[in-house]
DNA sequence: GTCTATAACACGATAGAC
DNA sequence: GTCTATCGTGTTATAGAC
């Protein structure tokens, strides 16, 4: 055992596992803090206490060992949302979820996905980044993979509130997400904007999730059920080209 | 003039300005688009039509470069906010400014702010690059210069929402701006989402910044003026040890 | 002020010994 | 499977000619 293993089994208090499994949870740790795009296979190495060739004969090449790190944070989360999903369906049968049902799938598992050792989540952070670079060629993999759990919800939430377009039901979904992934940024504790309110209101860490939970559905909720404003009128234009009405 | 200053002009369709004005322009846009990190000095080089030693020249340093364009493209914003907010308590003296008159001289200057040739916002894309890297040294260099702005609005919050404590107000500022930051970012032609949603729902790009206004204030005034769920019992610690007046 | 040339360094990948 | 050594590339910054 080399002294680079001792040191990262110090430091992640983990027994022994494969090297393949030590490159694979540090490249989700350094994927969640530094983004793909920063991500150097020689922070890995580091991090992990395995040899830098050794990535490339497991993973092939960086951007293998991208993917895959990607898939192992942002699956679970996703999957985890259709099974909530599903069974609320199940036990609303042929009714409209509340919306409260609906977004309670939706962010329960993000406030309870794997979080780094300083308490953020890393399906938050890796969605920031990759948000931050919309044309990367890891969004377009991540966008191409998860988009379906996406339209599950809009379908769900255009149900529950049939007033709605599809395209303002698109709208509030994708504000209920904003809004939610921004206030679980801010409340992750190496945020700057969570150092400077712990400084100047006194805010503190907290570790209950079911607080968090609640205070995001409380903000998410309010929007989503406000009545329609008709953004149809300008936002939508026919999917065909049979004509829209408006000649 | 040199054939890459001309290319400069042509693509960027303004006449002949100074060297460091075209480097100034390129940065900001090249800033917006890839971000701090990613940003180098040879695609500004290339971008500008200058040569790579003048950036050197004129701006010290990368750093100093990208300093400078932070600055360019973040503080007209929030200047702006401040003299639409300034001159609504003036209209309104000593009562307490209506939400969506806080709204709107916050999400005004965003919604109008300086685009790309593409049609992103410049102030909108580096938001987003920033908080993706929380701890970067360019991300504190912003938050130190711009927060007071914040805490204006947050302070006028509170003000027009008294049953929320300060903490709650702190909160739902952070919602207001996170759904609000990430419903334009969607809206930009560049993103991934907005490239699904154009081809799967028929949505079109719109120039009708008066439209995409009023559906930010719609969905992010039905949060803000959301029933306290009383926060603060989990969220707040007391600022300081004279007590806080809740025994 | 502008440009060429280059120093000094970090990166991903891989050949080849063990 | 693991490790060393190294190749080729791209980066910031600067010295020095013009």
């Amino acid at each position: 055992m080399s002294i680079k293993q001792e040191n990262y089994e110090k430091e992640h208090d983990k027994p022994s596992q494969s090297t393949k499994d030590r490159i694979l949870q540090s490249a989700k740790l350094l994927l969640a803090s530094r983004g793909p795009n920063a991500m150097t296979v020689r922070d890995i190495a580091e991090d992990s206490g395995v040899n830098i060739a050794s990535i490339n004969y497991h993973f092939g090449s960086r951007d293998g060992l991208i993917c895959e790190a990607l898939l192992a944070v942002i699956g679970p989360v996703n999957s985890r949302r259709q099974e909530m999903l599903h069974a609320a369906k199940e036990q609303f049968g042929a009714f409209a979820l509340p919306l409260p049902v609906i977004m309670d799938a939706m962010m329960r598992p993000l406030v309870e996905s794997e979080k780094s050792a300083e308490g953020s989540r890393l399906f938050v952070r890796i969605e920031q980044h990759l948000r931050a670079e919309p044309s990367s060629s890891f969004t377009q993999f991540v966008t191409e993979r998860f988009d379906r759990y996406a339209k599950l919800f809009i379908s769900e939430l255009k149900k529950s509130l049939p007033y709605l377009s599809i395209a303002e039901a698109v709208w509030r979904y994708e504000f209920a997400r904003g809004a939610a992934l921004h206030l679980l940024a801010n409340m992750e504790p190496q945020s700057t904007k969570f150092k400077a309110l712990t400084s100047d209101y006194g805010m503190i860490q907290t570790q209950h999730q079911e607080v968090i939970l609640r205070a995001i559905l409380a903000n998410v909720l309010g929007g989503l059920a406000s009545p329609s404003i008709g953004l149809d009128i300008f936002l939508l234009a026919p999917k065909t080209d049979k004509g829209d009405g408006s000649a």
